[in-house]
DNA sequence: CCAGAATACGGAGACTGTCTCCGTTTTAGC
DNA sequence: GCTAAAACGGAGACAGTCTCCGTATTCTGG
């Protein structure tokens, strides 16, 4: 991002509060909860809210500065741990849900913003991809993976998997569902 | 259903044009629209919609008063063709993804409603459970398919993939998310 | 066929959430 | 300090959900 001049203090102060807010707001309500109700616990007016962030996504996107770290990270991690594939797999997966559904109603507003360069969570959607692809090529060129698999596809499996489990009323355990995907990708 | 006494004529007129109105303008916009304008546009009070309706799904579930049919024939129809396991999974799924995507947003209702008993379209889950079970077990019994596959995880990743593809702004191909599950799926 | 009871209608309006506009306040730079 | 630029915030427009209750329609039995 182009730095443009630095934020004004009060500019600054408002933007960290809100931030903060909303985290605690979205652990509570889940993504889908009311902006203003954010603004009123942040002390601030909508508008200001409104202003920062000009849609839900965009405040959604701020709050997820330093997962894009995370990210890369378990995806490495998975490489570098050199397990049979099923495992890497499984493992990468497991991450790879688990992220995607840090707050509730965030795994389908992910999934929704995979195809969609406008949203301003497409760039996680991006970095999440790359990782993505960072596991598979690695399975892919030991001959782990069979031919033909499309990683963004993988992505929308994995990603149809965690929004689904997110929208449930009963708490689910993806692994199971996570073993189909991993037996249909490797090579036996 | 308790039959009850027979509708009242104004009553049974109005419930059967608000659900003629509502299965247009869900074609035209998506199971989301706004309840107001069916009833607008289909000359009734909002109060007569939501006394018939109570809920947006209670109106969802008027609309698929003949899904139910057209989904056990197409289980029943995948298993008699007594194809290569492969072939009767892609075909079943294939129509799985066609039922639970009839309307957009349709997807992701019926997900979130399969753990759900108090939903108006806990009914229609069920429905798809039985013919997605009855297929599983046809080709369980034939040793096709891998042990300890359950038949209600399944549903859940197909539905998965039904949901990302419907709220996915671009038009994507189901068959090489389905075509991965399958092989996930089957024995080789 | 008609009167009365039962049932259903419908729309005004309460409520909630989104989002904007613009008069007022705060900040930054000189 | 003074001024211009930047940001604030809240009143309120707008849209959608859903209810309440006075009014209208339908059904029933005499």
């Amino acid at each position: 991002m182009p730095a443009g001049r630095p934020m004004r203090a009060d500019a600054r102060r408002n933007y960290d509060k809100i931030v903060a807010t909303a985290r605690v707001v979205f652990a509570e309500r889940g993504t889908d909860c009311s902006l203003d109700e954010i603004a009123r616990r942040a002390g601030v007016g909508p508008g200001t809210l409104y202003r920062h962030f000009p849609t839900r996504e965009a405040l959604v996107d701020a709050l997820m500065k330093d997962w894009a770290g995370r990210v890369v990270r378990d995806a490495e991690a998975a490489v570098t741990a050199d397990l049979p594939a099923r495992a890497t797999l499984m493992t990468w997966f497991e991450s790879f849900v688990e992220h995607i559904t840090l707050h509730r109603g965030a795994a389908a507003k992910l999934c929704a913003a995979m195809d969609d360069p406008s949203s301003p969570i497409f760039g996680k959607c991006q970095i999440m991809g790359e990782a993505n692809r960072r596991v598979l090529d690695h399975l892919e060129a030991r001959g782990e993976l069979r031919p033909g698999v499309d990683a963004q596809n993988v992505m929308r499996i994995i990603g149809g998997i965690a929004s689904v489990t997110d929208s449930s009323r009963v708490d689910l355990d993806v692994r199971p569902m996570l073993e189909v995907v991993v037996d249909g990708l490797v090579t036996d």
